[in-house]
DNA sequence: CGTGTTTGACCCGCGC
DNA sequence: GCGCGGGTCAAACACG
């Protein structure tokens, strides 16, 4: 795919996508963000920056550095967002107007919807889910992007040599996956396609601005 | 012991 | 209807 050269725009990021969302973030439910008249309030803001985004919620930033071991940054940002290859222009619209979903399927884990197939286990045409992909150029399969991932599959996919994994949030209400294969041109590339919007705020960012935040609120009584 | 990975089997949609 | 390919399940296994 063209994938590493931005000149379509509905496509492409410039860089690392968390640095550019591309719509409003959904306001995080939370207690703290009923302030009264929800105005600008440095609170307010913090909150917003909280709000899940569909892809990694955890920039490559200095915080996070040491649990990512010998990941290199430089060529991390090298990242670009893609429209899944078989959904491309479903992607880009859900992109614009996903809100909901990401919504914990309900029932989440329980129950083995695998009964019938539910669409569920089909994700071929179906694409009610938003859709993120993007090339990252890395040694790592797996970037860490804030969030806790359980693989679940391994597939050789056709036309590549590389085989495509299936990862899933681990949060128990949370139903977003994620798919990693690597480039078949170009084995450096990983692509990395998320489905779903995470309906709860990342971990780690939460442990890094959670002493902020308190102070935010602190303040915010003044 | 809890959590995450591996891996073969199974299911389903689609194209022929 | 059949075969193929992709996505998911779940038991077994590994690891801290």
């Amino acid at each position: 795919m063209d994938g590493l050269h931005g000149d379509d725009e509905a496509h492409t990021f410039p860089r690392f996508p968390y640095f550019s969302a591309p719509s409003t973030p959904p306001p995080l439910a939370s207690p703290l963000a009923s302030s009264s008249d929800g105005q600008h309030s440095p609170l307010a803001a913090a909150l917003q920056q909280l709000a899940p985004p569909p892809w990694p919620c955890t920039p490559p930033d200095l915080t996070l550095q040491p649990a990512m071991g010998d990941v290199d940054w430089s060529s991390l940002f090298q990242t670009e967002l893609v429209a899944p290859p078989e959904q491309k222009e479903e992607a880009v619209q859900a992109d614009q107007s996903g809100e909901n979903d990401g919504e914990a399927g309900g029932s989440g884990s329980g129950n083995k919807e695998k009964a019938k197939g539910s669409a569920g286990r089909s994700g071929k045409k179906k694409a009610s889910k938003p859709r993120f992909a993007f090339h990252t150029r890395s040694e790592n399969d797996i970037l860490d992007d804030g969030y806790r991932w359980r693989k679940y599959g391994q597939k050789a996919v056709k036309n590549s040599s590389n085989p495509r994994s299936y990862y899933r949030c681990t949060h128990p209400t949370c139903n977003v996956k994620k798919q990693v294969q690597r480039l078949a041109k170009d084995t450096a590339i990983v692509v990395t396609t998320y489905e779903g919007v995470h309906n709860h705020p990342c971990e780690k960012l939460m442990e890094a601005l959670g002493p902020i935040l308190k102070q935010l609120q602190f303040l915010s009584q003044f």
